[in-house]
DNA sequence: ACATCATTCAAGCGATAACTTGAACGTATA
DNA sequence: TATACGTTCAAGTTATCGCTTGAATGATGT
């Protein structure tokens, strides 16, 4: 076996303390958040309506498990991603848990295939798409994080102000709605209200956190 | 904001329960021993030191978070993983850990870069050299994980025997060696013995389970 | 049928994690 | 300087986890 057993169970022991950081509900939906960008933690307890020191309790364990850092803004202080490794972490996390547990692939298909039905659009297709103008591109999660960066030539279109705003689209063109992530449910909705008023829709298969992982271009603003 | 809250929260609670399933040390060592192939709980409670009761309710418990899974062979139970994507998940929860935990990095570079200092030699290098015979693949692992599957043309050499076998190996062909996984350090004592010989020894990158989930070809027998 | 062995179940104890509350700390604004 | 606000700290309660012990289950061999 192997002599030194020592550093194995210490690498072990940090391993698992990683891990543990990931295991609770409330610390998965933080880092869903954060995969948008930086955020404050009075931000984040409200989009998770946790209060604020709790909220700050699991983002110092996601901290100490290095999965996040922390800056000063002022009287703000803003947590982001410690990489974008810690998104493919989570996606892998995702797709292990799609396949091998039941409740997981159940839940999914309920929800995305059963309102979605069309096939989702690939992330190297849109690009050249997009640059060809024959998408129209739309950027559906709220203002404030499409601002923090969007794929380039998205439109911004919070889902609020879909149904206000039809008239914008050319219902000869397709158009191609992104959200947070694969399984963020912002899309999937904006897709079947396009598509419930006769336009041709289509959701990316991922957003804006797979987007930025792989390195494609982001643009701000 | 998502309309329909529930199913979110609901998918977080089922990645953060797989996630959990990950956070314990002894978890992590099991898995890191089924990645080798199916084991009985008897052999796992001997190679970890944990009393059977103890590795049969880590056992469950991971089988309960869809990463394992189980069949009676004989008085036997054998657990085997459910999915080669949790060799994968592992694996990016090392890489994540490496990057972004201060006292990992460090733990691998006492251990690794230290001791090895050289390149490891690649997957996809390997194939070709061994087939023109210009480089002697070893398998440091014992014996019986060998038996299980192995690098196709390697010779099985366990860290137990390499002093003894010395004479087998041509100090003129460059000697690769692996074990278990990325951080398993038989390959590296097996390396550093060699040297201290005067061979020309190197260390594969990735052990069995990464060849395993890569989809190359695996001897048996 | 009986004994044997591998595994699982059930109960109990100690340790750890999650959440709430109220106070302390730091920074900006009046 | 004083006040307000965002954030963190500290203490306390409840719930859950990890491990041990001893008994129950399931398959095998005599």
């Amino acid at each position: 076996m192997c002599k030194s057993t020592d550093p194995k169970r210490a690498l072990f022991a940090e391993l698992a303390a990683v891990a543990r950081a990931l295991g609770h509900e409330h610390r998965v939906e933080l880092l869903e958040h954060l995969a948008q960008g930086e955020r404050s933690v009075e931000a984040l307890a409200r989009l998770t309506g946790l209060s604020m020191a709790n909220a700050s309790q699991h983002l110092q364990q996601l901290r100490r498990a290095g999965l996040l850092e922390a800056r000063r803004d002022g009287k703000f202080v803003l947590y982001r991603l410690a990489d974008d490794g810690v998104v493919q972490l989570m996606s892998v996390l995702r797709q292990t848990a799609e396949r091998n547990v039941a409740s997981v692939g159940a839940l999914l298909a309920r929800y995305f295939d059963g309102r979605d039905g069309l096939e989702p659009v690939g992330r190297a297709d849109l690009v050249d798409r997009a640059q060809a103008g024959l998408v129209t591109v739309i950027d559906v999660r709220p203002r404030e994080e499409f601002d923090l960066g969007h794929v380039p030539g998205a439109v911004s279109v919070p889902l609020e102000e879909l149904d206000a705003r039809l008239a914008e689209f050319d219902p000869a063109t397709e158009i191609v709605a992104y959200c947070r992530g694969a399984y963020c449910l912002l899309a999937v909705e904006a897709v079947a209200r396009l598509r419930a008023r006769g336009f041709s829709a289509r959701r990316m298969e991922d957003g804006m956190p797979e987007w930025r992982a792989a390195g494609l271009p982001v643009a701000a603003g």
